[in-house]
DNA sequence: CGCATTTGACCCGCGC
DNA sequence: GCGCGGGTCAAATGCG
């Protein structure tokens, strides 16, 4: 199950506006990758997500943007994520890791895991633990490690499928990013978001 | 010895 | 106005 049929793959970066000409990154190494070769990456899920009126039933992954007023079912305000669409995305190390960072605001991942911790690159401080009413698994909390930097993440094991994590990233990172990039892919069948990769910069 | 994680308590906001 | 749920803080403990 999983990310078979990924039918495109979006490169997301840490930093949004700061990672502009991150644009510019070579073709990642060739790679048996299904999900690089075969990107048709269309007007994208979150382009379309971006949109007005078209929310939730794009992605579950949106049930965890609505902030903006962009509340599942009753908004059409833009989501504030920025993500860069690449159709020549080839890498793939498929370790089912972290998710993306919004440019702003919030976001939101599914990631099919059997770690909960999952290394993004940045340095997190754990500072707290709760049980959430509709679920079984503990909701953690954590916070960019990073002085001045208040970016904060919330992991938890999804209800519905313990084999996955959802990630929420709340903020903007604003001291230097290790400058990884995650690939996302999309199922088109589930229209669920997955994390097929990471890729680190020049250290 | 220093730092990160853990765990329980406390506080705030929202809904009923 | 009260109760519930969620989020954060802070002290203690464990590990590196």
């Amino acid at each position: 199950m999983a990310v078979a049929g990924a039918g495109a793959a979006y490169r997301f970066h840490p930093h949004g506006a700061g990672f502009g000409r991150s644009m510019a990154f070579p073709p990642p190494p060739g790679s048996g990758c299904p999900y690089s070769s075969g990107a048709s990456l269309s007007s994208a899920a979150f382009g379309a997500a971006t949109g007005p009126g078209v929310l939730q039933q794009e992605l579950d992954v949106l049930d965890y943007l609505s902030d903006d007023g962009g509340v599942p079912g009753t908004a059409g305000a833009p989501l504030p994520v920025e993500a860069a669409v690449v159709p020549d995305v080839g890498y793939c190390d498929h370790t089912s890791r972290a998710a993306a960072v919004a440019a702003s605001g919030k976001i939101a991942f599914r990631t099919r895991s059997e770690e909960e911790i999952l290394e993004d690159g940045y340095k997190w401080r754990k500072y707290g633990k709760k049980s959430v009413k509709n679920s079984p698994n503990p909701r953690n909390y954590y916070r960019c490690s990073t002085e001045g930097c208040s970016v904060k993440k919330r992991v938890e094991r999804d209800k519905d499928d313990a084999n996955y994590v959802v990630t929420m990233y709340e903020g903007v990172h604003n001291h230097a990013s290790p400058g990884t990039i995650y690939y996302a892919a999309q199922d088109p069948a589930s229209g669920r978001f997955f994390v097929t990769g990471t890729h680190q910069l020049a250290p």
